[in-house]
DNA sequence: CAAAAATATTTTATCATTGAAATATTACTT
DNA sequence: AAGTAATATTTCAATGATAAAATATTTTTG
């Protein structure tokens, strides 16, 4: 009979458990968050409170590891809601340059308010674990993921 | 101005590496895979090579943490495949039992050979790492996520 | 300088998922 | 036993993602 080894097999029940944490989370914060916002889009807006400089469209994508046509959806409704203000770029009019405005700025502070019982819930049963190397290990184990397309 | 902790921003920071790594190793798999099977089709036979015990489509959605319409679409491509069996339970006809089958389990095993170049890859990048806790911690994780609905 | 290659964005078709409704069956309650 | 509630599966419309093609612009190259 076929065998496969112990490492292996165990990788895939580690990528299995990513995935359903994944599910999980996205549906627990889909629902708590405004129904104008959704992950995606609240992401890119959260990515935006820590540096307010503007991006092209395609470094966000690249953020994000989502393809250039599902950012462009995502930024073509922030920026319908006046979330985002999108100009082009006077030096290349290949590209966009896309910044947060102060509407988009209060919508994340927002949705912050309406996603932190659930974010308070999670950390307080986790609170005996997580203490120092789950998101180092995440960081390093995402890098050995991704590193070959650029 | 409105501030949120560090605690509720380093749990986003951690969910977000978590979706990363999820969309990465879902795309580099299904790309791997057979194009007969996706990621949610390989799964449900591998988890059948654990134990070939039968399964509800309802157990089999629990399991994965996707929606019973989800787990339809899946079960029925995988039945027209030939790679599961699928019979009424003559006890509950409300209910219909999974198994799978022979040429489920070699399109399983044919599946796994085609990805172990890409988990061999991944194990060998993160040797140094990932050796006791990670998949513990994320099972804890997920579990703190998880616990409302059953 | 013209042609070809590279880059940035948008569009399109396809696909898998979700939530909710529809259908069918079984279990509970009185 | 009848009526109501619970359970299991399927169907349906809407959503958000992907890959690939289309469009437009800039850079490189010969």
């Amino acid at each position: 009979m076929l065998q496969f080894n112990n490492k292996d097999m165990n990788l895939l029940i580690l990528l299995s458990e990513i995935a359903t944490i994944e599910q999980l989370a996205r549906n627990k914060l889909d629902n708590a968050l405004p129904k104008d916002l959704n992950i995606s889009s609240f992401s890119v807006l959260n990515h935006f409170s820590g540096s307010k400089a503007e991006k092209t469209p395609l470094q966000l994508a690249r953020s994000f590891h989502v393809t250039k046509g599902a950012m462009t959806n995502t930024l073509n409704k922030l920026e319908k809601q006046g979330y985002i203000h999108v100009r082009p770029d006077w030096n290349d009019a290949r590209k966009k340059c896309v910044s947060i405005s102060q509407s988009g700025i209060d919508a994340r502070n927002n949705a912050m308010k309406s996603i932190k019982p659930i974010l308070d819930e999670i950390i307080q049963k986790t609170n005996h674990m997580t203490k120092k190397s789950l998101l180092g290990d995440l960081r390093n184990f995402r890098e050995a993921i991704e590193n070959d397309k650029v």
